[in-house]
DNA sequence: AATAAAATCAACCGCACCCTA
DNA sequence: GTAGGGTGCGGTTGATTTTAT
């Protein structure tokens, strides 16, 4: 058997649909149904290959489709089903009644991998420890930021051990977070030194120097390691040599906050 | 008002998977 | 077991619209 062209070229349309197409499209499925889509536009009488038809159908002209711009509540979710299962345009848009895989995708592309941008490197601003050789640096109480993103780290800077990155400061210079006069609980809040993104002493590295592979060598790990690479963590920190390191950035990203948090 | 640049979105393309002969 | 057909999916394109200069 010779498989037939998917389209053949001859004679049949291509690009934007016009009214009367979506007309005969709708009327023919609504009489006969889908269930043939290669012959379908034959049947139907238009000059278009199935895939096109199917694509129109189910993009644009089904009945249950929502139209409108995507409310706050549809865009967090798209966030958090994008983080945990990656580009599965279609798997998303069965969690979102009405809304298409081609335009979960759109909104994804357009929006929101610009504002999940925006928002990491605002959290990137107050996260990330900075060389604390400026004398001036002023510091801000979290809890009564906007951005405040980073519930407590109880015990993280300057406990020891916790020496994750290279070049180090001294232990003495590790002022970087402290906590407030206090603290007890989990849950007090901490103060993190305002800080100038030049003065960011992690390295740039590539995500491969961080792999899956060694993500899942540790099982907690393997749990922020979707969230990580949702947020795209990877891009911006030193990989974890040992077991010391490895808490220390567990207990960053998952005790620090759920990612939803940092969205 | 004209033009350029950026954003948006519908549609196409190629691939992979599943089913069937 | 294998190859082709049908379908669905994700990536990409390009026309159109909106915004900035």
């Amino acid at each position: 058997m010779v498989r037939a062209p998917c389209c053949e070229k001859m004679g049949l349309k291509k690009g934007p649909w016009t009214p009367e197409e979506d007309k005969i499209l709708i009327s023919h499925i609504q009489k006969y149904g889908h269930s043939n889509w290669r012959a379908l536009p034959k049947q139907a009488g238009l000059l278009r290959c199935g895939k096109s038809c199917r694509l129109r159908w189910i993009n644009y002209l089904r009945p249950d489709i929502k139209r409108g711009n995507f409310t706050e509540e549809e865009e967090k979710t798209i966030i958090k089903l994008h983080e945990m299962l990656g580009n599965r345009w279609s798997a998303i848009a069965a969690k979102l009644p009405g809304r298409t895989d081609n335009e979960i995708k759109n909104v994804w592309h357009t929006h929101l991998k610009k504002k999940i941008k925006q928002k990491q490197d605002s959290n990137n601003q107050q996260l990330y420890v900075t060389v604390p050789k400026c004398d001036d640096l002023s510091v801000i109480d979290l809890s009564e930021s906007d951005n405040s993103i980073i519930p407590a780290l109880p015990g993280l800077i300057g406990s020891p051990g916790h020496s994750p990155m290279s070049p180090q400061p001294s232990s003495s210079d590790l002022s970087t977070v402290t906590e407030t006069s206090g603290a007890t609980a989990e849950t007090d809040n901490i103060k993190v030194e305002k800080m100038d993104s030049s003065d960011m002493f992690f390295p740039l590295l590539d995500q491969d120097l961080w792999s899956e592979a060694e993500l899942a060598e540790n099982s907690s790990m393997e749990l922020a390691s979707d969230s990580m690479v949702a947020a795209g963590f990877y891009s911006n920190f030193p990989r974890i040599d040992d077991d010391n390191d490895m808490d220390f950035w567990y207990n960053l990203f998952v005790k620090a906050g759920d990612i939803e948090e940092l969205l």
